[in-house]
DNA sequence: GAACTTAGTTATCAGCTGATAACCTGTCAA
DNA sequence: TTGACAGGTTATCAGCTGATAACTAAGTTC
């Protein structure tokens, strides 16, 4: 069995993506570095020899989320720059749910000393990209980022996204006037 | 050295503040049911007696959260039946950090099947209380609830309330033109 | 084809953590 | 007093988890 090998910045690519999945579901504390390596197929020792230690892995899928999410408004942006179109990328980060829901588990470990810094330079860092792309005010970027966080919770408490569960009337008020996402769901294609 | 011996249920009540505390800082995973145990000065299998399991005991201090913050929010209604003076007993639980920050770790667990239908039923209770309280329609409870999401994520990582760091410009952009509690932080006075 | 570099593994472990079991001790009624 | 219930503790542990060390093997260069 030749396993086929990767250069080091291919395997480090590819394991951020597994850390993405498996930090999305359990979050910093909730995951081993064992299940990131598992996804990547590559054993742990391996993991943490990479990225020296389990935190340092966690703050590198943070920056890389920041860094994509970042890429997809400016794309947005690039065919019409206003708040709208970044708002519907935003709605298709949310039903892939991984980049927003990462972040979000981010925010929440916030108060670690070696991560608090990150989470806040990498949001910092979206709230100037969106002004930098739109030029909207402070009160439009506020209303923008409200929004925008109030669908990242329940995205993460699965009352919209892919693994929705059974709606509820509160749920409806809450997202019914939103352009929202669960519209789009997947149809069935391929990851 | 005569400890002072409590009945099960204050006992009970106390394990939760001390859980409250805990968890608020490092989470769901992130605490340890030993940190709990000696927040409250109980020893660590006492606590696991109380309550099962470190789950049941994150859960029972969730819906406390909601209960006490459910409560808030009636008193404050009491006073002023409108989302202004709602959105003041907001600002002040935000200021107080942990009953709105637990509450934002257990969205983030809200992935977890045991965890998940506790926090949307946290959730949509208060949603339906607010909405009770004040008669306000679908879109201002939505837009209720997004700036306190907003306000809630940045209070986790500490860009607002007690513990905030030095404020940088895109901060007071997201947080310049609400009458956030920044100018409320407690003077000195006994906690 | 041999020496070297780089990608990866297996073996191992110390420390933590949730949970169980067994035991101890105030307090109160009769 | 004595018994019994309720509020606790100490002792113990199996399993996990991040990290280290030592070793193996695939390319690569000369």
């Amino acid at each position: 069995m030749t396993r086929t090998r990767l250069t080091a910045e291919e395997r480090h690519d590819q394991l951020i993506g597994a850390a993405l999945t498996a930090f999305t579901t359990g979050g910093y504390a909730g995951t081993t570095t064992d299940q990131v390596a598992r996804l990547a197929g590559v054993s742990q020792p391996y993991v943490i020899r990479l990225f020296g230690t389990k935190q340092q892995l966690f703050i590198a899928t943070l920056e890389h989320a920041a860094y994509r999410i970042e890429q997809r408004f400016r794309a947005a942006a690039a065919i019409q720059a206003d708040l709208s179109s970044i708002g519907d990328a935003y709605d298709e980060l949310l039903t892939e749910r991984e980049l927003i829901t990462v972040l979000l588990h981010g925010f929440a470990a916030g108060a670690d000393p070696a991560i608090g810094p990150v989470v806040r330079a990498c949001f910092g860092r979206l709230v100037e990209t969106v002004r930098e792309l739109t030029g909207a005010g402070a009160e439009e970027i506020r209303d923008f980022f409200a929004h925008g966080m109030l669908l990242t919770v329940l995205g993460a408490m699965n009352v919209v996204g892919r693994d929705a569960v059974a709606p509820e009337k509160w749920m409806s008020d809450l997202v019914g006037s939103l352009d929202l996402p669960k519209a789009r769901q997947d149809p069935g294609g391929p990851a």
